[in-house]
DNA sequence: TCAAAAGTGTTGCCAATACACCCATGA
DNA sequence: TCATGGGTGTATTGGCAACACTTTTGA
């Protein structure tokens, strides 16, 4: 009861972010040890004095120099116990969605080996990591239909194309314009900014934000979405 | 990176009970330590070549006794670093369903000290157990709607009225007695048994039983269920 | 014959779907 | 004037909610 255990508790981030039509995840490559050279999710090991949360945060911020404008506890990794081949290490996952400005490389940091790739091309990951991001994936999916997190991944205004195609993208399928826009524009979750964005050719598009008080008004009401 | 960490690494269970219209939450009498003869959750530390899902399952059985018919990984609490006075320790969840022939008292077991309490009538729990135990019901009534995990606190075959109780006891609320079964009947998820069952007053029931078959197929389907 | 629990149908309404054309701009 | 992307309306349908009485049994 009193021994201190030889298991040890590790951290990860599954970070997305969106640019151009595509979903980015943010992986690391592996400086040291056997794996070397192979690409991973940023993470390590909890500090004895420090919350899960702040683990996390702090990894990423070391590792990356990246800070998230959204993060949730994803799933604890423990059951195979050689899923890190060193010795026995548990993960309690995390994942996070940060906005397009945050994907421009931080200079400033130790990040130089920090990288974002498309979903679609990814390199082998080490250990259990490609379960990981899988897992990530699927709640992401899930989550975008039953709460308002896909404006994590926009700009704090955007036109209602960028939200219309971000769900497409991330659902895999197409979705009709004309109904999607009655749904939100129905919920009252997005108020219009005066402004519009030209874009070259084409019809300039108004700008909107995400209404978060009104969001925070509906969930205690307890009143259930059905985004999709 | 090679120290061996001080953060010990516990499993606790949160398993659910159900009988005579109440929910039930399955707790143990701490017999050591500061926290002596208060309640807690099972539950306990994680052996080193241990998966997670193992160390619930001997935890459980060594401490109550009981094997459970579902169970699944809730939350892994581990933002508060002194959740546990001792030392830190962070804390992996799992809640679990049992049916009601379980629920009776295991007596070949070590389990003198678990008992049953409904939700409505229970003791303050030692550590952070209740906002565990507040987050398993949440979960629980969350996955009610979508998931057909009710079954598991069901015996094999029951009236169609058990479930409906059930759900109006958990959800709390009341449910109209002709939609939900026209629900759950569409759904052709209950296969009628033959059977039935007398009562003393009152029209006999039909005993059904949960069609897992069935349910599989739907989910490959990819048929969400909304099972309110 | 009464009390207790099981069983059953219909209607209105709202929300989801399907579907195709016009608008505003820059080149 | 054309290409590009933005913006909009209607008709149909299927599923959900609301609603109350009959049936079968034991006492």
């Amino acid at each position: 009861m009193a021994a201190i255990p030889e298991i040890r508790l590790a951290v990860d981030a599954i970070v997305f972010g969106y640019k151009s039509g595509e979903l980015l995840v943010l992986l690391i490559k592996r400086r040291f040890g056997s794996t070397k050279g192979s690409w991973a999710l940023p993470g390590g090991f909890v500090l004895k004095h420090e919350g899960l949360t702040t683990a996390v945060h702090r990894e990423l911020k070391e590792e990356t120099g990246i800070t998230v404008s959204w993060m949730e506890q994803l799933y604890t990794f423990g059951d195979d116990v050689h899923r890190d081949p060193r010795s026995r290490v548990i993960s309690v996952a995390y994942f996070a969605l940060v906005c397009p400005s945050t994907l421009e490389p931080q200079a400033n940091t130790d990040a130089s080996d920090a990288q974002w790739f498309p979903l679609e091309h990814m390199p082998t990951l080490a250990f259990d990591h490609s379960v990981i991001v899988s897992t990530a994936l699927a709640r992401l999916r899930a989550k975008l239909s039953y709460q308002p997190v896909g404006f994590e991944l926009l700009d704090k205004e955007f036109p209602f194309s960028d939200l219309e195609t971000l769900y497409s993208t991330i659902l895999e399928r197409p979705l009709d314009r004309r109904n999607f826009r009655k749904k939100f524009m129905t919920l009252g979750l997005l108020k219009s900014t005066g402004r519009i964005r030209r874009l070259g050719g084409g019809r300039p598009a108004q700008l909107f934000r995400f209404d978060r008080r009104k969001y925070e008004q509906l969930q205690r009401k307890g009143i259930l979405l059905d985004l999709t």
